[in-house]
DNA sequence: AACCGGCTCAACCGCACAGTT
DNA sequence: TAACTGTGCGGTTGAGCCGGT
């Protein structure tokens, strides 16, 4: 049996919206909050589809976007984030206050690949084109670090967060490494936040854990990052490998 | 002024997934 | 357990804009 479709079809209205249609979205937000986006258009009065009405709203008349030009920072930390997440861009908008997840795809898109092209970097592996290692993913293989830096992460910010590593840290995890890391390379800053996207962010939403761990290998210094995020009902985990410097995404937990 | 091609970005589409029944 | 619902994500599209000819 097929999915059925998100919203009625006939007597729905398509594309660009109207001032008329923004002001009633926004009026009905006001009123009633976020959420019920499969039944927001009739209550609003809208002839739109619910999904329509939440990308519009996200997009762009949340009250919170930043709009404009992105600062030489901002795209500084997009390809950074890039270079660690792929193309997940919530997670990226998520550390970018007042960036939409579709801002940021089509900014990469449409700016930042061709200047990483024009520079001759792979966009996608973040090396250099012709690079032998271009596409491989395996973290046996030693490979040299790119030529930026990897952003450090900032230390946790709230004492919720700072709970969980602490708690994480005495609990044994199916990833949990034996014996101890830091003391091993205590240069390597492993200290992890998880930005929530500001558009995602119920009083519910939270950081349900983060595992922190490394996997320290004299020879290869490898080490693996776990992460699980819940914000919003929402979750999702994710392993990172580390190879000298080189965090490569290499699948789900 | 008219045409054309490239670019931008708002919006759509299909799908995945967690939650609910 | 299966079917269904609601929501969010990433890829893609296409209307509109702009500069060049």
């Amino acid at each position: 049996m097929g999915r059925s479709p998100c919203c009625e079809k006939v007597n729905t209205n398509k594309g660009a919206w109207t001032k008329e249609e923004d002001d009633r979205l926004i009026a009905h937000i006001r009123a009633h909050g976020e959420g019920g986006w499969r039944s927001l258009p009739k209550a609003a009065g809208l002839l739109r589809c619910g999904k329509s009405c939440r990308l519009r709203w996200i997009n762009y008349l949340r009250p919170d976007l930043k709009r404009g030009n992105f600062s030489q920072e901002e795209d500084e930390l997009i390809i950074k984030l890039h270079s660690l997440l792929g193309n997940k861009w919530s997670l990226i908008a998520g550390r970018l206050p007042g960036r939409t997840d579709n801002e940021i795809k089509n900014y990469w898109n449409t700016h930042i690949k061709r200047k990483m092209l024009s520079k001759g970097v792979d966009p996608q592996t973040h090396r250099p084109l012709g690079d032998p290692y271009n596409g491989c993913n395996n973290a046996s293989i030693s490979r040299p670090a790119p030529d930026y830096e990897i952003p450090a992460f900032e230390n946790p910010r709230t004492p919720e967060i700072a709970d969980f590593f602490q708690y994480n840290r005495s609990e044994s995890s199916p990833i949990e490494p034996a014996g101890s890391k830091d003391e091993e390379h205590p240069d390597l800053n492993l200290d992890l936040c998880i930005s929530l996207p500001s558009h995602s962010t119920p009083a519910a939403s939270r950081v349900s854990s983060v595992v922190r761990t490394v996997d320290s290998n004299p020879n290869s210094l490898a080490c693996n990052i776990g992460l699980r995020v819940n914000y919003g009902g929402y979750c999702e985990s994710r392993y990172f490998e580390q190879n000298v410097g080189d965090f490569s995404h290499s699948g789900l937990v």
